[in-house]
DNA sequence: CGATTAAGCGCC
DNA sequence: AAACGGCGCTTAATCG
């Protein structure tokens, strides 16, 4: 298969933008833009930005040198032709086509390019626009690279050197540079062209069109968030760490003495391990040894020990010592969302992830680590969770009238399951857990397996208690098997507002209930983050600083909490799709929790 | 040396 | 027949 042709060869002499090459930009109907930077950190620089654009039969494309070093052979550009070609790109009337847009739009603000406007110019992310209409196996995500070999047949071979380059694009004069920049911008353009056309005719117009307005707003917010970024408390992150480290040297010595010289090395673990103890360990898919926590859980003293110096040491490594790493010029920590980062529609978050944050103490050695967070000087950190949002997104799916009169009147979901599948029988700690455990496996497309390995139960007992639980709950059943006869069919499912998630032929059919449930949450959250956002403008007294999944964390003005809890309530109950909700009498109730992150609340 | 894989583990 | 879904980060080990 041949590639899509760029408007270039690597060797062609490059013109000066000229002035009409400008009005040119400002007047196609569809332009690309793509940013060389230094690096992938907030405080990294722009090097270069290249756009790409259409004229009647042809497309065209630059490349700004901004900070490359100084060569004979191509002058970085002055900054007001910068401002003149920003201004013809995000004109206001036209969609502007990225690939991963938060990033460059946030790199383009973070340097005085940009001012990030609310909602337009629509952008169209080539890397959304793929998750809409395409299947994913799994490792085959949304890069470039991937995207133009699925969609363009392929990349010219002389690109192919470019990554090894990435790392030192600073270093290398901007001609040396521009060829790729510039692929880089067509193929963004000749993608989102053709994920378009591929769109339209996959989509109702409608929907299509209210999902392009709704994401393009949700880019603009995300890369405010972006900007934003959020504190840490740099001295209690160092006195824990100090703290910390000084235990697992402790450990470490322990271990010593007991022949493991690096409990970090699985294989030194398991020289030191006692004989008996090693021979009884579960293996893994490859046929080693399993030295997780599970495996090495009652194993004695030394086992313990290596546990403790591992958890010591992930606290230390990733969200102390390495959160302060990667805190910015401005002091804030400025984590990267990628708005495209899932299959299911959910965000993704690195650089670090504040997604996977261990914020309740569930009896790890390092505790609790939602004090190493605080909030500007008079403002506070709130978090406020859509409470059990699955299942209830789950409850509206399978039309369940059980659990809708249970999160009706409030109670307890997971003793509220234990109770329908043990009738006869008082709910107590043990009967509690399997309930929520059942409840789990459900949105999570789990069976007995799963089921005994999170309990601790027999295959056999988890067998019967997972019956037990559809006997109780036979319209989930139904709404699983109607998920997955969907998925099969159509090749696709549906969420409530439109978007589809493509099956891949490696997805087995049980995963399609379970990407209904989170999908139609990752969709619910991003209405709730705008509307919570709108108020924000209207009330100017903080901002969304971060999301996890099903929940929205903000930093507000301290004297206006009480207002912001009773806004963000309203404003994410309200996000609730009613027709979803409504299908059920009563129908389902959405319910908001809060919870102090700073100032911590009283225990 | 950098890139990649495996194992392990944190979150929802 | 069987299947717990979705992520990112760190270290060690391995490979070119």
């Amino acid at each position: 298969m041949s590639y899509y042709a760029l408007s270039f060869e690597p060797g062609d002499v490059e013109e000066p933008l000229t002035a009409e090459d400008i009005a040119a930009i400002a007047a196609s109907d569809m332009v690309a833009i793509d940013t060389e930077t230094t690096g992938l950190d907030y405080d990294s620089r722009i090097l270069g930005i290249s756009v790409a654009w259409r004229v009647p039969g042809a497309m065209h494309s630059a490349y700004l040198n901004l900070s490359h070093p100084l060569s004979l052979f191509s002058a970085r550009i002055d900054d007001d032709i910068v401002a003149d070609v920003m201004r013809a790109v995000f004109e206001p009337d036209r969609p502007v086509a990225l690939l991963n847009a938060v990033f460059d739009i946030e790199k383009l603000s973070r340097w005085g390019h940009l001012e990030l406007p609310i909602e337009y110019p629509y952008l169209y992310d080539a890397q959304i626009l793929a998750r809409w209409l395409m299947s994913f196996e799994k490792f085959q995500g949304v890069s470039m690279e991937k995207l133009v070999s699925r969609r363009l047949g392929g990349m010219p071979p002389w690109m192919s050197s470019m990554k090894k380059m990435r790392s030192k694009l600073g270093t290398l004069p901007a001609e040396k540079v521009s060829p790729y920049a510039r692929a880089d911008a067509e193929f963004t353009l000749m993608l989102v062209e053709d994920l378009m056309r591929e769109g339209r005719l996959l989509y109702d117009d409608e929907v299509l069109d209210t999902m392009l307005e709704r994401e393009s707003r949700f880019l603009w917010l995300l890369t405010r968030i972006q900007r934003h970024g959020i504190l840490l408390d740099l001295e209690e992150i160092h006195e824990r760490s100090v703290r910390m480290t000084a235990d697992m040297q402790e450990l470490r010595a322990f271990l010593k003495q007991n022949g493991i010289h690096n409990p970090d090395s699985r294989d030194s673990v398991l020289k030191g391990l006692p004989m008996h103890i090693v021979a009884g360990l579960p293996q893994t898919d490859n046929g080693n040894y399993k030295i997780d926590s599970a495996a090495l859980a009652g194993k004695g003293p030394v086992a313990e020990a290596v546990l403790r110096y591992r958890s010591l040491g992930k606290a230390v490594g990733t969200w102390l010592d390495g959160f302060r790493s990667k805190v910015a010029s401005d002091g804030r920590l400025h984590p990267r969302f990628r708005a495209a980062g899932t299959v299911s529609g959910r965000l993704s978050c690195n650089e670090p992830n504040l997604q996977a944050v261990p914020l309740a103490d569930r009896g790890a050695a390092f505790g609790s680590l939602m004090g190493i967070f605080k909030a500007a000087p008079g403002f506070s950190l709130l978090a406020a969770d859509y409470e059990q949002a699955e299942l209830r997104t789950c409850a509206a799916y399978a039309k369940s009238t059980a659990m809708a009169n249970a999160f009706k009147n409030g109670e307890d979901i997971h003793s509220f399951a234990a109770s329908l599948m043990w009738p006869d029988s008082e709910i107590n700690y043990e009967l509690r857990q399997l309930g929520k455990r059942c409840n789990y496996c459900t949105t999570y497309g789990g069976g007995y397996r799963a089921l005994a390995e999170n309990t601790g139960i027999p295959e056999s007992e988890a067998k019967i208690v997972i019956n037990t639980y559809r006997r109780a709950f036979p319209e989930l059943v139904a709404a699983q098997n109607r998920a997955g006869d969907v998925w099969e069919q159509r090749g696709y499912i549906t969420m409530w507002n439109g978007r589809r998630h493509y099956k891949s032929p490696n997805d087995g059919s049980y995963k399609a209930f379970n990407q209904v449930m989170q999908g139609d949450v990752a969709e619910l959250v991003k209405d709730a983050m705008l509307s919570v956002d709108a108020r924000f403008a209207e009330m100017g007294v903080g901002n969304i600083v971060l999301q996890i999944h099903d929940s929205i964390e903000v930093e507000v003005q301290t004297d206006a909490v009480e207002d912001v809890k009773a806004m963000m309530r309203k404003e994410m109950v309200a996000a609730a799709p009613l027709h979803i909700m409504n299908r059920t009498e009563p129908p389902i109730t959405m319910d908001v929790g809060f919870e102090n992150w700073y100032p911590e609340e009283d225990e």
